[in-house]
DNA sequence: TTGGAATATCGGAAAAAGTCGATATATCTT
DNA sequence: AAGATATATCGACTTTTTCCGATATTCCAA
């Protein structure tokens, strides 16, 4: 796990925003729908996307980014791909604080 | 306390770098001195930038940056200026990653 | 098997960051 | 006051990041 990509990967206002919401979908995302919506899985990239602002390409690489540094878990189902806050990584990265 | 500065600030080998280096000065820079040296206010910016390998104006930059986000505190004595970790900051950017 | 919906990838323009050398500023010494 | 030393700032150039529109891919449904 690179620190420095981890940090990168934060140091931007819509990507830390994204894990924010992803802390709690029902509240951030109202109108979930069990067909692209509230699963255990995560949150499909369509919900997030229209919640940002910011177009398609760009929510979907931003969440790739997460995914590479390993802040969110992606799984594929159907058409739609679901992003989860991986918890794993963000406890560890608490960790990594300390050892600053 | 901007988040996304923060972690900006902490997204650069170097400055991360600088960061742990002043954990334990008289670890990483053994040849201090009384003049420009160890004492509780930090270490001066020429004894960073020699075992940084970059230039002056470059680690010069680099503190800055680390001090305007308040990750190290900045104290002027005579021609020196002495960069040291700010510990509140530190902590709370460990609170900061517990509420991400 | 064709069309539509969701996502990913590509190519690019603009802004920001990294990094340098040169120069300015501040302060001490003589 | 002049020179030396430490740091800061400036201007320039290169690399990276941000974000977009367009296109490609994947997968479902009719």
């Amino acid at each position: 796990m690179d620190q420095v990509e981890l940090f990168k990967a934060l140091a931007n206002k819509t990507r830390l925003q994204i894990l924010i919401w992803l802390k709690s979908p029902e509240e951030h995302f109202p109108d979930y729908e069990p067909a692209c919506g509230s699963t255990d899985v995560g949150v499909c990239v369509g919900y997030i996307q229209k919640k940002s602002g910011l177009t398609q390409s760009t929510i979907s690489e931003y969440l790739s980014t997460l995914h590479r540094v390993g802040l969110v878990s992606a799984t594929r189902v159907a058409q739609w791909t679901y992003y989860k806050r991986n918890e794993a990584t963000i406890a560890t990265l608490g960790n990594l604080i300390d050892t600053l």
